[in-house]
DNA sequence: TATTGAACTTGCAAATTACAAGTAATTTTT
DNA sequence: AAAAATTACTTGTAATTTGCAAGTTCAATA
C-alpha cells in the first residue's frame, strides 16, 4: 500500500471530510462500488462519468490511504484488484443518500434517481439498512 | 448577476451535486453562512480555513449562479452586501449534518463538533429543524 | 509461444488554484 | 471638506492539479 500524506486544513469535520472527499471524482468512486457494485479498476474506469485513468489510480491510493476503501485479491484472477469499501468508507452512505434527495429535489436527474429519492422519502432509516446489508 | 455555465457530466444526482459544490471550499462556505452566521465577503474571507480572495469571489458567484445563495442589500451599509442562504441552500443542511456525523465518528475534531454530533445522534429531526428555523 | 486483458505509470499540455498586489465605491475619521 | 480606512472585489503570475495519449508490467488465454 502507497503511502500518502492528507494535508487538513483545521479541525472543522467539514473541513476534514472535505480534506478527504472533497473533489469532482471521489464520492462518484464510492459511489460506484456502493450503489452500482463495481469494484475492479477496469470498471471503474469505464464506470461512468469518464474518469482519466491516471486520476482513478490517484483517488484509489487516495481513498485506501483515508482508509476508505480497501483492495483486496479478485476470486476471479490474480490479474484483477478487488476493491471494496471499508466501514468508515460504508458508513458515507447516509451523506450520499442525502445528496441523492437533495439532487432529486432540485435538479432534473434520471428516472431510477427518482423512484430511489422516493424510496429514501418514505422510509430512509429502511434504506440505509438494505445499503449496509449489501456491503 | 454574473452569469456562469455549469456543465454536468450525467443526469446522476450525485455527480450533478458534486458539479455544482464538489470542491475543497463551497460546502465551507456555504458551512460559515449556515452555521456561524457570517454572511458578508470581508467575513467569510476570514471565516476559517484560509480562502483565496479570488476562489471566494469564484465561488459566490457560482453558488449564485446554481441559486443556492443569494446577494442582498446589508442593512448596516451600502458598501456591504449580505449573502444569504437561499431555500435549495438551506436544504443542504441535512447533508451538512450526514458529514459532520461522519467525520465526528471517523476522525479527531474539535469539542464544539463532537457535542454538535452528539445532539445530531440523539435526534436528528430535531437538530435539522432547529437549523431551518434559523434561516 | 504469442496475443490479449488488467492495472497501472509516464509525459506533457491545459486548466485550476494560490498568493500578492491593485482598484473602485462607500464610510469613517480628522 | 479632505484624508484615511473599509468593503468587495479584480488582475497578474507562479505553482499545482487535471486531462489526454501513450507506454509498461504481469497474468491469462489461444
Amino acid at each position: 500500500m502507497k503511502k500518502r500524506i492528507i494535508a487538513f486544513r483545521s479541525d472543522c469535520p467539514i473541513s476534514t471530510a472535505l480534506d478527504i472527499f472533497g473533489d469532482k471524482w471521489s464520492l462518484l468512486i464510492i459511489r460506484d462500488i456502493m450503489f452500482k457494485g463495481l469494484n475492479t479498476y477496469g470498471d471503474l474506469l469505464k464506470g461512468g462519468e469518464g474518469i482519466a485513468t491516471n486520476i482513478l489510480a490517484d483517488r484509489l491510493v487516495l481513498l485506501e490511504c483515508a482508509g476508505i476503501i480497501s483492495k483486496a485479491k479478485h476470486p476471479d484472477s490474480k490479474a484483477k484488484v478487488l476493491y471494496q469499501l471499508t466501514p468508515k468508507g460504508a458508513d458515507l452512505a447516509p451523506i450520499l443518500v442525502e445528496i441523492i434527495a437533495w439532487s432529486e429535489k432540485h435538479h432534473k436527474v434520471h428516472p431510477e434517481a427518482i423512484a430511489f429519492a422516493n424510496e429514501i422519502e418514505k422510509d430512509k432509516a429502511a434504506v440505509l439498512t438494505q445499503i449496509y446489508s449489501r456491503l
